[in-house]
DNA sequence: ATGACGCTAGTGTAGCGA
Protein backbone atom coordinates (compact mmCIF):
# COMPACT_ATOMS: atom_id res chain seq x y z
CA UNK A 1 0.00 0.00 0.00
CA UNK A 2 1.82 3.09 -1.23
CA UNK A 3 1.93 5.99 1.88
CA UNK A 4 -0.53 8.80 0.78
CA UNK A 5 0.66 12.45 0.16
CA UNK A 6 0.38 14.84 3.25
CA UNK A 7 -1.74 17.03 3.36
CA UNK A 8 -0.63 20.73 2.67
CA UNK A 9 -2.75 23.31 4.72
CA UNK A 10 -1.64 27.64 4.29
CA UNK A 11 -2.40 30.82 5.15
CA UNK A 12 -1.28 33.77 3.26
CA UNK A 13 -2.58 37.45 3.81
CA UNK A 14 -2.51 38.53 0.24
CA UNK A 15 -3.12 41.95 0.54
CA UNK A 16 -5.33 42.49 -2.15
CA UNK A 17 -6.66 39.61 -3.94
CA UNK A 18 -7.50 41.64 -7.16
CA UNK A 19 -4.28 42.90 -7.25
CA UNK A 20 -2.30 39.73 -7.21
CA UNK A 21 -3.97 37.34 -8.53
CA UNK A 22 -1.28 36.07 -10.71
CA UNK A 23 0.94 35.62 -7.93
CA UNK A 24 -2.01 33.47 -6.18
CA UNK A 25 -2.20 31.60 -9.53
CA UNK A 26 1.52 30.80 -9.94
CA UNK A 27 1.55 29.89 -6.26
CA UNK A 28 -1.28 27.38 -6.85
CA UNK A 29 0.01 25.44 -9.69
CA UNK A 30 3.70 25.76 -8.12
CA UNK A 31 3.09 24.20 -4.69
CA UNK A 32 -0.58 22.85 -4.70
CA UNK A 33 -1.79 23.28 -1.06
CA UNK A 34 -5.20 21.15 -0.56
CA UNK A 35 -6.52 24.13 1.66
CA UNK A 36 -5.75 28.21 1.58
CA UNK A 37 -6.58 30.37 4.02
CA UNK A 38 -6.67 34.31 2.73
CA UNK A 39 -6.82 37.18 4.37
CA UNK A 40 -6.85 40.93 3.20
CA UNK A 41 -8.84 40.45 0.13
CA UNK A 42 -9.83 44.17 0.01
CA UNK A 43 -12.28 43.49 -2.18
CA UNK A 44 -16.16 43.25 -1.97
CA UNK A 45 -18.17 39.77 -2.25
CA UNK A 46 -18.81 40.45 -6.08
CA UNK A 47 -15.64 41.22 -6.75
CA UNK A 48 -13.67 38.07 -5.55
CA UNK A 49 -12.22 36.31 -8.84
CA UNK A 50 -13.76 32.91 -8.24
CA UNK A 51 -13.57 32.20 -11.99
CA UNK A 52 -10.05 31.93 -12.32
CA UNK A 53 -9.88 30.08 -8.90
CA UNK A 54 -12.08 27.64 -9.75
CA UNK A 55 -9.97 27.11 -13.09
CA UNK A 56 -7.01 26.44 -11.19
CA UNK A 57 -8.55 23.63 -9.57
CA UNK A 58 -9.94 25.12 -6.04
CA UNK A 59 -13.19 25.09 -4.27
CA UNK A 60 -13.45 28.59 -2.48
CA UNK A 61 -15.94 30.19 0.01
CA UNK A 62 -15.08 33.94 1.17
CA UNK A 63 -16.66 37.01 3.03
CA UNK A 64 -15.44 39.77 1.58
CA UNK A 65 -15.61 43.65 2.57
CA UNK A 66 -15.23 46.78 0.40
CA UNK A 67 -11.66 48.53 0.58
CA UNK A 68 -10.44 46.25 4.03
CA UNK A 69 -10.61 42.85 5.48
CA UNK A 70 -11.91 40.07 3.77
CA UNK A 71 -11.05 36.54 4.34
CA UNK A 72 -11.50 33.44 1.80
CA UNK A 73 -11.19 29.32 2.46
CA UNK A 74 -10.01 27.45 -0.60
CA UNK A 75 -10.03 23.73 -1.35
CA UNK A 76 -8.16 21.75 -3.96
CA UNK A 77 -10.15 19.39 -6.30
CA UNK A 78 -13.01 20.14 -3.40
CA UNK A 79 -15.99 22.69 -2.35
CA UNK A 80 -15.07 23.70 1.60
CA UNK A 81 -18.75 23.63 3.65
CA UNK A 82 -19.18 26.32 5.00
CA UNK A 83 -19.63 26.14 9.15
CA UNK A 84 -19.33 29.62 10.14
CA UNK A 85 -19.07 33.56 8.71
CA UNK A 86 -17.91 35.87 11.49
CA UNK A 87 -17.21 35.90 15.04
CA UNK A 88 -19.77 35.31 17.43
CA UNK A 89 -20.07 37.89 20.40
CA UNK A 90 -20.98 40.85 18.94
CA UNK A 91 -23.46 41.52 16.59
CA UNK A 92 -22.23 45.47 15.95
CA UNK A 93 -19.18 43.92 14.44
CA UNK A 94 -19.15 43.96 10.73
CA UNK A 95 -15.55 43.68 9.52
CA UNK A 96 -15.33 40.38 7.76
CA UNK A 97 -12.19 38.63 10.04
CA UNK A 98 -13.22 35.11 10.15
CA UNK A 99 -14.94 32.58 8.30
CA UNK A 100 -14.66 28.72 8.95
CA UNK A 101 -15.33 25.44 6.69
CA UNK A 102 -14.92 21.55 6.60
CA UNK A 103 -12.49 20.46 3.68
CA UNK A 104 -10.63 17.42 3.62
CA UNK A 105 -11.42 16.07 6.63
CA UNK A 106 -10.86 19.08 8.68
CA UNK A 107 -12.56 21.83 10.12
CA UNK A 108 -10.36 25.28 9.02
CA UNK A 109 -10.61 28.83 10.59
CA UNK A 110 -9.11 31.78 8.94
CA UNK A 111 -8.83 34.63 10.44
CA UNK A 112 -7.69 38.05 10.52
CA UNK A 113 -7.03 39.47 13.57
CA UNK A 114 -7.08 43.15 13.91
CA UNK A 115 -3.73 45.36 13.41
CA UNK A 116 -4.50 47.56 16.42
CA UNK A 117 -2.23 50.37 15.89
CA UNK A 118 -2.11 53.00 16.89
CA UNK A 119 -1.70 51.81 20.45
CA UNK A 120 -3.27 53.09 22.68
CA UNK A 121 -6.54 54.07 21.12
CA UNK A 122 -9.85 52.55 20.03
CA UNK A 123 -8.11 50.86 17.30
CA UNK A 124 -6.31 48.80 20.18
CA UNK A 125 -9.17 48.39 22.21
CA UNK A 126 -11.25 46.88 19.36
CA UNK A 127 -7.98 44.05 18.66
CA UNK A 128 -8.09 43.05 21.99
CA UNK A 129 -11.90 42.53 22.50
CA UNK A 130 -12.09 40.48 18.94
CA UNK A 131 -8.71 38.77 20.65
CA UNK A 132 -10.89 37.80 23.77
CA UNK A 133 -13.96 36.66 21.83
CA UNK A 134 -11.71 34.45 19.44
CA UNK A 135 -10.19 33.09 22.38
CA UNK A 136 -13.71 32.26 23.75
CA UNK A 137 -14.81 31.32 20.99
CA UNK A 138 -11.52 28.51 20.48
CA UNK A 139 -12.41 27.26 24.10
CA UNK A 140 -15.25 25.02 21.77
CA UNK A 141 -12.68 23.40 19.06
CA UNK A 142 -9.78 22.96 20.92
CA UNK A 143 -11.33 19.81 22.60
CA UNK A 144 -13.39 18.98 19.41
CA UNK A 145 -12.90 15.15 18.68
CA UNK A 146 -11.95 16.13 15.29
CA UNK A 147 -9.21 17.64 13.59
CA UNK A 148 -9.11 21.88 13.85
CA UNK A 149 -6.41 23.92 12.40
CA UNK A 150 -6.99 27.91 13.52
CA UNK A 151 -4.77 29.98 10.42
CA UNK A 152 -4.31 33.27 9.87
CA UNK A 153 -2.40 36.18 9.66
CA UNK A 154 -2.81 37.18 14.01
CA UNK A 155 -1.03 39.73 14.32
CA UNK A 156 0.95 39.58 16.78
CA UNK A 157 4.78 39.02 17.48
CA UNK A 158 4.66 35.91 20.02
CA UNK A 159 7.98 36.42 21.47
CA UNK A 160 11.30 38.62 20.64
CA UNK A 161 12.94 35.32 19.20
CA UNK A 162 10.18 36.12 16.24
CA UNK A 163 11.43 39.44 15.16
CA UNK A 164 13.90 40.34 13.96
CA UNK A 165 14.94 43.10 16.13
CA UNK A 166 12.35 44.48 19.02
CA UNK A 167 13.88 47.75 19.15
CA UNK A 168 12.20 49.76 17.08
CA UNK A 169 8.51 47.85 17.34
CA UNK A 170 8.43 48.37 20.98
CA UNK A 171 4.98 50.48 21.19
CA UNK A 172 3.71 48.38 18.08
CA UNK A 173 0.56 46.94 18.35
CA UNK A 174 2.30 43.08 17.48
CA UNK A 175 4.55 43.63 20.38
CA UNK A 176 2.86 44.72 23.19
CA UNK A 177 2.56 42.71 26.54
CA UNK A 178 -1.35 42.61 25.96
CA UNK A 179 -1.57 41.15 22.42
CA UNK A 180 1.23 38.99 23.73
CA UNK A 181 -0.47 37.53 27.03
CA UNK A 182 -3.52 36.65 25.19
CA UNK A 183 -1.91 35.01 22.35
CA UNK A 184 -0.23 32.51 25.57
CA UNK A 185 -4.27 31.98 26.57
CA UNK A 186 -5.10 31.08 23.55
CA UNK A 187 -1.97 28.35 23.24
CA UNK A 188 -2.65 27.68 26.57
CA UNK A 189 -5.99 25.77 25.81
CA UNK A 190 -3.64 23.05 24.18
CA UNK A 191 -3.15 24.51 20.60
CA UNK A 192 -0.18 23.81 18.93
CA UNK A 193 2.10 26.80 17.36
CA UNK A 194 2.95 24.13 14.53
CA UNK A 195 5.99 26.63 12.57
CA UNK A 196 7.38 27.40 16.28
CA UNK A 197 6.99 23.36 17.42
CA UNK A 198 9.10 22.51 14.03
CA UNK A 199 11.33 25.06 13.95
CA UNK A 200 12.23 25.07 17.56
CA UNK A 201 14.80 27.62 18.10
CA UNK A 202 15.49 28.13 14.71
CA UNK A 203 14.43 31.86 13.42
CA UNK A 204 11.17 31.76 11.08
CA UNK A 205 9.25 34.66 9.83
CA UNK A 206 5.98 34.96 7.61
CA UNK A 207 6.14 38.95 7.04
CA UNK A 208 8.16 42.03 5.72
CA UNK A 209 7.34 45.43 5.25
CA UNK A 210 7.79 47.65 2.59
CA UNK A 211 9.95 49.48 4.15
CA UNK A 212 13.51 50.41 4.30
CA UNK A 213 14.43 46.86 2.09
CA UNK A 214 13.45 44.64 5.01
CA UNK A 215 13.01 42.13 2.75
CA UNK A 216 16.40 42.50 1.03
CA UNK A 217 17.79 42.31 4.66
CA UNK A 218 15.53 39.47 5.83
CA UNK A 219 14.50 41.69 8.59
CA UNK A 220 11.28 39.98 9.46
CA UNK A 221 8.42 39.26 11.29
CA UNK A 222 6.11 35.61 12.42
CA UNK A 223 2.88 36.73 12.87
CA UNK A 224 1.11 34.31 10.18
CA UNK A 225 0.30 30.59 12.52
CA UNK A 226 -1.30 27.85 11.94
CA UNK A 227 -2.88 26.49 15.42
CA UNK A 228 -3.62 22.51 15.83
CA UNK A 229 -6.03 21.10 18.05
CA UNK A 230 -4.90 18.49 20.37
CA UNK A 231 -6.92 15.86 17.88
CA UNK A 232 -4.79 17.37 15.40
CA UNK A 233 -1.18 17.77 16.33
CA UNK A 234 -0.12 14.14 16.12
CA UNK A 235 -0.68 14.18 12.54
CA UNK A 236 1.55 17.24 11.68
CA UNK A 237 4.88 16.67 9.67
CA UNK A 238 6.41 19.45 8.25
CA UNK A 239 5.95 23.33 8.32
CA UNK A 240 7.12 26.00 6.13
CA UNK A 241 7.10 29.67 4.95
CA UNK A 242 7.00 30.16 0.79
CA UNK A 243 9.63 32.56 0.60
CA UNK A 244 9.86 32.64 -3.25
CA UNK A 245 6.60 34.22 -3.41
CA UNK A 246 7.45 37.16 -1.12
CA UNK A 247 10.25 37.56 -3.73
CA UNK A 248 7.39 37.91 -7.11
CA UNK A 249 7.35 41.62 -8.27
CA UNK A 250 5.02 43.46 -6.54
CA UNK A 251 4.41 41.17 -3.74
CA UNK A 252 1.89 41.21 -0.58
CA UNK A 253 4.06 41.58 2.28
CA UNK A 254 3.60 38.15 4.04
CA UNK A 255 4.21 34.79 2.35
CA UNK A 256 2.06 32.08 2.24
CA UNK A 257 2.66 29.74 5.49
CA UNK A 258 2.13 26.31 5.58
CA UNK A 259 2.45 22.35 7.38
CA UNK A 260 2.05 19.12 5.73
CA UNK A 261 -0.36 16.74 8.03
CA UNK A 262 -0.62 13.05 7.78
CA UNK A 263 -3.76 11.41 5.78
CA UNK A 264 -6.12 10.24 8.41
CA UNK A 265 -5.64 6.22 8.26
C1' DA B 1 11.35 59.04 13.31
C1' DT B 2 10.99 57.77 8.79
C1' DG B 3 8.04 55.35 5.18
C1' DA B 4 5.27 51.35 1.02
C1' DC B 5 1.49 49.60 -0.45
C1' DG B 6 -3.82 48.88 -2.05
C1' DC B 7 -8.21 50.88 -2.19
C1' DT B 8 -11.59 54.69 -2.51
C1' DA B 9 -13.67 58.72 -4.54
C1' DG B 10 -13.50 60.36 -8.86
C1' DT B 11 -9.69 62.28 -12.79
C1' DG B 12 -5.81 64.49 -9.50
C1' DT B 13 -4.45 63.24 -5.35
C1' DA B 14 -5.14 62.75 -0.46
C1' DG B 15 -6.95 59.91 3.40
C1' DC B 16 -7.27 55.49 5.53
C1' DG B 17 -5.54 51.22 7.21
C1' DA B 18 -1.73 49.12 8.72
Amino acid sequence: MPARKPLKVATFNINGVRTRLASLLAWLEREAPDIVCLQELKAPDEAFPVEPIRDAGYGAIWHGQRSWNGVAILARGADPLESRRGLPGDPKDTQSRYLEAAAHGLIVGCLYLPNGNPQPGPKFDYKLAWFDRFIEYAQGLVESEHPVVLAGDYNVVPTDEDIYNPRSWRKDALLQPESRARYADLLAQGWTDSLRQQFGEERVYTFWDYFRQHWERNSGLRIDHLLLNRALAPRLKEAGVDRWVRGLPHPSDHAPTWVSLARER
